[in-house]
DNA sequence: GTCTATATTTCGATAGAC
DNA sequence: GTCTATCGAAATATAGAC
């Protein structure tokens, strides 16, 4: 009778196992952000992860797969943040959200946002299929929403598209550039108030600046 | 009697050496943009430039020293594309010219912005210095001509430093996610009537995010 | 100034004992 | 499942002839 957990697929998986490979998907992450792709060492990622060499390539066959699930991570919580477009339907609440939830996982996932940067930065070379499926699909459905709105006249005729790209940017600048932003505040990370006040302006300037009127207006 | 040109240091700078300099360059910021620093190979640069490798490192002794011009020079694009906020006096007119300068650099130098990210993304290792020199007092310098507009009740009072911060975002994530946004786009980079639509609604959402009026409107 | 050949280092991956 | 020892590949940098 063995010790471990049996997952639905039949296959056998160990609490240490388990613990290891979720040691090792952390240390990757920060390691893979820290260095990129072709900078971070495989020892690196062990050290880290308090585990020898051979035992990360025992758990992740190459580098490759293990970075290859490092992008899906971070991928799929902002997949999750999604939600905030589609669980209402007032432009004002669903904006503000979406816009906060993605300040929030800046803040959060710092180094998963840094990996995603770095992959798209090269061209995508491992998730070039996310990018043509999942996230396509994903944004014609949300730019639909956007254009109803438009056409309810609840908000100015802007370009759907662009418009995500623009909160995409200005939530996501404060993971990939924090280090810039941190040097810039006299070597010092944001403070959660100097926080709370950033993500406050980006709601609001992006709402006034597609003629959303909020209701609850900064103080 | 050299037939070589003499530069103001009294050093010699003859047309082959500036020829090969200049070709170096633009090919390791290519390879840079493509691969980041340890990913990029001396051999793929020098091939790109047209040049045997150990020639390469004739003229740049090691490949750092490479890297660092090349991560030097997008910089001072962008200070120079900084002069369209003391030109003039008028907080539309400055800030309509320095998103549009902003926008147009990521257009035409979209690897130079690529190594900057890249460079910042990983804890800006090599340019550390010019975050605390340059870029601090030059950020300075820009939130308080900010400050002084909204005390004159000439934009709503937001906090000057993250509303650069999102100018900057907003700008280059068209030059450093252009991969992402082509994909979106069909696989095909944006036309020039794209980019410019893009570019316009950037100024407009941000203007009229921080109450500037706009004399010309988009149509 | 140029380029062939090579020294040296580093790292991804594996063999094989336990 | 774990870990010591090591192989083999790749890349930076240089030596030295031209």
């Amino acid at each position: 009778m063995p010790t471990h957990a049996v997952n639905k697929n039949g296959n056998s998986k160990s609490a240490v196992r388990r613990h290891n490979e979720e040691a090792i998907l952390k240390a990757a992450e920060s390691v893979f952000a820290e260095s990129g792709f072709r900078g971070a060492t495989t020892g690196q990622i062990a050290e880290r992860a308090g585990i020898p060499k051979p035992n990360l390539h025992y758990y992740y066959p190459t580098k490759e797969s293990l970075y290859r699930r490092v992008v899906e991570n971070i991928f799929n919580v902002w997949l999750q943040a999604a939600n905030s477009f589609d669980d209402c339907d007032d432009p004002e609440e669903a904006l503000t959200r979406y816009i906060s939830t993605k300040m929030d996982i800046s803040r959060s996932h710092p180094n998963g946002s840094k990996v995603w940067a770095n992959e798209i930065l090269h061209g995508a070379p491992v998730i070039q299929d996310y990018l043509e499926t999942t996230l396509r699909s994903w944004t014609d459905g949300r730019i639909a929403v956007i254009e109803k709105w438009i056409q309810q006249g609840r908000m100015r005729p802007v370009n759907p598209r662009y418009l995500l790209y623009m909160i995409w940017s200005c939530t996501q600048h404060y993971a990939d550039f924090n280090h810039q932003i941190d040097t810039l505040n006299h070597s010092v990370p944001l403070s959660d108030e100097q926080f709370a006040e950033a993500k406050e302006q980006v709601v609001d300037i992006i709402l006034n600046g597609v003629g959303v009127v909020r209701s609850k207006p900064a103080a």
